[in-house]
DNA sequence: CTAGTGACCCAAC
DNA sequence: GGTTGGGCCACTA
């Protein structure tokens, strides 16, 4: 059952699926939301990453956008990459995480179909 | 209650 | 290949 069904607030669901990520491995933010039970709630996974303390045990160095590409401005993204490279996960020259290797692979429902646009 | 914003995502141009 | 535009949901004012 989805953490946000079972009563529990929207960032707890968040943080309980992030906290869920192996090290070396990372999710983006949509596949978070998924399994999360947000299923295109993805803007709110940052959101309440966003709104994340320093210093608390969720790894949301572990969370890419769906290109596998660090959305963090600034000091915060610089951050991330050495958080992860120390976790070994390696970037290439375009600062891109191959996700077909250290993408994480939860049993969930993948969250599929977008519409888009018109 | 309405309006604005965002560490996003996807499809079309 | 990069750029543009729309849409989703949750939170704050």
């Amino acid at each position: 059952m989805s953490a946000a069904s079972a009563g529990v607030s929207t960032y707890q669901a968040i943080y309980a699926v992030v906290r869920r990520i192996p090290r070396g491995r990372v999710a983006s933010y949509g596949q978070v939301a998924g399994v999360a039970g947000l299923a295109n709630a993805a803007r709110q996974v940052g959101y309440a990453l966003h709104a994340l303390p320093a210093g608390s045990a969720v790894p949301w160095h572990r969370v890419l956008n769906a290109r596998g590409a660090i959305s963090l401005p600034g000091y915060h993204g610089v951050t991330q990459r050495l958080l992860l490279a120390r976790e070994g996960v390696r970037f290439d020259a375009r600062s891109r995480v191959d996700l077909a290797q250290f993408g994480w692979r939860p049993r969930r429902s993948p969250p599929s179909g977008r519409k888009g646009r018109s």
